[in-house]
DNA sequence: TTACATAGTTAGACTATTCTAACAAATTTG
DNA sequence: CAAATTTGTTAGAATAGTCTAACTATGTAA
C-alpha cells in the first residue's frame, strides 16, 4: 500500500499529465514543492513498486496500477469536497485543504456512504468528474468560455483552475456552477467578455477568468 | 506542533493515566505496540517539547499543555464517532478505525460544523464523555453493573471498554445504550447476573460483560 | 557547432521513527 | 536479604523522506 507521501507522488503525476501531457521531473518536483534529488529519488522508488515508468532523462508515465491508485486517491478527494458543501455546509472555496488530507483516510465504507448519501455524485463542487470506484473517469468535454463567441447562451459547468482567490472571485460576482450567461460582447483588444446573467446585466471578465471557466453552449 | 505518532503518544498517555493512575514506560510501549526503546526516545523527544514530565526509571505524567493538546484529539475522535453513528448511519462498533484516523485532522472547522450537526453532544455512542472546546472533560459517573444489587434498576449509559468484539456481543443481546435493565438475580459463585429488559425477560451477563457496562441506578 | 541554460543525477548528510542486543536498576519473592 | 523477575537504559543500526553541493546530460541558439 502507498504512503501518504507516495500518494501525493502518484496524484500529482496524474494530474500533470492530464493537465500537459508529457511530465518531466522538474514539474513534478514543482508540484509536490520538493528538490529535483527528492522527487528524482522517490520516483525510483515509485518505479521499484511498480507505479511508475522512468528511464533516465525520460519523461514521466504512470503505469496502469499507478493510473487507478491515483485516480482512487482523486475520487476520494472530489466525493470529499462534495460532502462538505452537500452535507456540512461549507463554501466551495474553503473545500480543498480538509479534503487533501481526508482524501488519505483508509477507510472504504466512509467513501461510500459519503456517495450514498450524495445520490453517487458525478462531479465535485467545482466541476471536475469523480472517477468511479474502478478509477475509470468519464471526460466531460465542455469549451472555455474565452471560445464562445458574442450573443452565445452559455452555462457555467466547471473549472479549469479551483485556487481559493479565483473561487472567491467568483463568490465576489455571484458566479457558481450552472448559472447562465449571456455574452453580449467580446473585446478583441485584450479578450475579455462583458456577459449578463441573473442579477447582473452586465459585468467584464477578464480573458484570464474566461479561459478558467468551463462552459456547456446553449444556443 | 505535534505530529502524528506524538499525538498517539499523548493520547495513550492520557488514556492510561485515567484507566490507571500511575503510567509506567512498559505501560506506553504496551499500548502503542512499540519496543520499550522506542517509547523511551519519544518520551525525552515529548519532554523536550514540555507535554511531558520524566525523570528515569519515575512514572510518567503529562504536562498541563500536554493534557490539553490530548484531550482535544480526544475530542476530534469522539466527535467523529457520533458523527459516523448519527450522520453517516455506522454501527457503534465500526467507528473506531476511522476515527482513529481522522482524529489526526486539521481542520478545525470541519469539527465545529460535526459538533453543531450533532447538537453540540457530551458523549460519544460508547457513553464516553467528548472534552470541550477547551479540552476540559465533565467526568461522568456511572457505576459499573457489578456492583449494583438484584432487584434494581437501572439504565445503561456507557461502557467501560468498546472493543469491537464486546460491541458485538452487545449488539448480538441487542443492549445498547439508554436500554433499562432489571437486576433479577446475582449469582454469588461467578458474579453473574440475570437481568430482564426490553424483548428479553431474561438474560444471563457474566462477570466480566457486567463489569464493562456502566449504569445509572434507577431505583 | 560550440556555448549557455535548463534539466537531471549522484553523493552525502539530516531528522523522525523504529528496531535489536546488551546491560543496569528496581522490585518482588522465596 | 539474595536471587529472580520485571522494568528501564544505552548504543547502534535501519528505513522513509527530505535536503544541499557538485557534477553531467540535453537542448537551444548564436
Amino acid at each position: 500500500m502507498a504512503s501518504t507521501t507516495e500518494e501525493n507522488y502518484l496524484k500529482s503525476l496524474y494530474n500533470l499529465a492530464n493537465a500537459q501531457g508529457e511530465v518531466n521531473l522538474s514539474d513534478l518536483a514543482a508540484s509536490l514543492q520538493v528538490s529535483l534529488p527528492t522527487a528524482n529519488s522517490m520516483v525510483k522508488t515509485l518505479q521499484k513498486s511498480g507505479w511508475v515508468i522512468y528511464e533516465k532523462y525520460k519523461p514521466l508515465t504512470l503505469t496502469t496500477e499507478g493510473q487507478k491508485t491515483a485516480a482512487l486517491i482523486i475520487r476520494k478527494h472530489r466525493l470529499t469536497e462534495m460532502f462538505l458543501v452537500k452535507v456540512m455546509n461549507f463554501g466551495w472555496e474553503e473545500v480543498h485543504e480538509v479534503a487533501e488530507q481526508i482524501e488519505h483516510i483508509h477507510a472504504p465504507k466512509f467513501f461510500e456512504r459519503m456517495d450514498q448519501m450524495l445520490g453517487f455524485p458525478k462531479v465535485d463542487p467545482h466541476g471536475s468528474p469523480i472517477p468511479d470506484t474502478q478509477g475509470k473517469v468519464t471526460p466531460l468535454s465542455y469549451t472555455a468560455l474565452s471560445l464562445a463567441k458574442a450573443g452565445q447562451k452559455v452555462q457555467v459547468a466547471a473549472l479549469t483552475n479551483s485556487s481559493t482567490e479565483f473561487l472567491e472571485f467568483l463568490n465576489s460576482r455571484n458566479l457558481s456552477l450552472g448559472i447562465q450567461l449571456t455574452i453580449l460582447s467580446k473585446e478583441s483588444y485584450d479578450q475579455s467578455m462583458v456577459v449578463s446573467y441573473a442579477d447582473h446585466p452586465s459585468e467584464t471578465l477578464s480573458e484570464k477568468v474566461c479561459e478558467r471557466l468551463l462552459v456547456r453552449v446553449l444556443e
